[in-house]
DNA sequence: GTCAGTGCAAACTTTTTGCAACTAC
DNA sequence: GTAGTTGCAAAAAGTTTGCACTGAC
């Protein structure tokens, strides 16, 4: 992550706690710009090596409150999938659409206008819309040139 | 759940233990009827709870065991949202769209024929869509009200 | 100096695993 | 009879909590 996007989120956490009376310690600002070194979706394990890695330690629990925290400033989103729990920094952009191969587990980011507009034109009762997550479940190439190799195999066989 | 859908899910099961060889145990049986009787999403603990109440014991680990097939199966969804997991009874709808309440958790299930269309037009890259699940997220009626109250209250005191 | 925040270890929740016993086929 | 399944208990994984100590303000 560029230098530009963590100074801007760096601004955020930092008006974010001043207006809030929390302190600025020097472990949150470690933690995310951990988060932000990362690339794609990442574990709270990585971003523990990472800090290790720099020579900054901090516990457990500080890593999952700080984490807390980014996440209500949703600077960070979390994804619980099958495979476990991943982060993944999201500065300024709040929606976010991803298409997940349930064989291998893959996940890639989607951009969709289409999606976007339709989500934006759905009237939704008794609720003020905020933003949304979209798991697309599905078959990558790879796997599906796997199975179809799979199953001449197995033909061969008969 | 009425009982036409159960005996066609159950049939589903049926047929799918028969294809693959595996065993059609009272016990995933049994698990499958407590699903399809939830009303809403359900934890595991409710869904051992009712069999308990009917006087069937299951050990976590079939329960476990059971709730993955399934998952496979497709005959249930799994939610891992931030109030802790939940299940919901699926069959016949693989792609589900849910409003939740940031401030509450209140989960309600959308029904919107823009956003299959959108992800329907969607193309994606290496990849085969199957299904789609979305969790839109903001703030229920309910707890805005309640926000705006408390809001006018604050103002008062000052 | 004060109190939010941290480290640590223990607790807790949820889910998985290894193994012996059981049973559907 | 023989695998596939189950139950049990222990383990693993992921996250939270209580408490004493520390350090940002």
């Amino acid at each position: 992550m560029n230098e530009k996007v963590k100074s801007t989120v760096e601004q955020i956490l930092t008006s974010y706690l001043e207006t809030n009376g929390l302190r600025k310690t020097p472990e949150r600002f470690a933690i995310l710009d951990a988060v932000y070194s990362q690339s794609g979706q990442f574990t709270i394990e990585q971003v523990d090596k990472l800090l290790l890695k720099r020579n900054f330690r901090v516990s457990r629990a500080t890593l999952y409150n700080s984490m807390r925290l980014f996440l209500a400033l949703r600077l960070v989103v979390r994804h619980r999938l099958a495979g476990g729990t991943f982060y993944e920094a999201c500065y300024a952009s709040n929606s976010h659409c991803y298409q997940i191969c349930t064989l291998c587990g893959k996940t890639t980011i989607v951009r969709s206008g289409e999606i976007n507009e339709a989500v934006e034109q759905t009237r939704l009762r008794r609720f003020h819309k905020d933003y949304y997550t979209m798991y697309i479940y599905g078959v990558c190439s790879t796997c599906l040139a796997k199975q179809t190799r799979m199953r001449r195999k197995n033909q061969k066989k008969e």
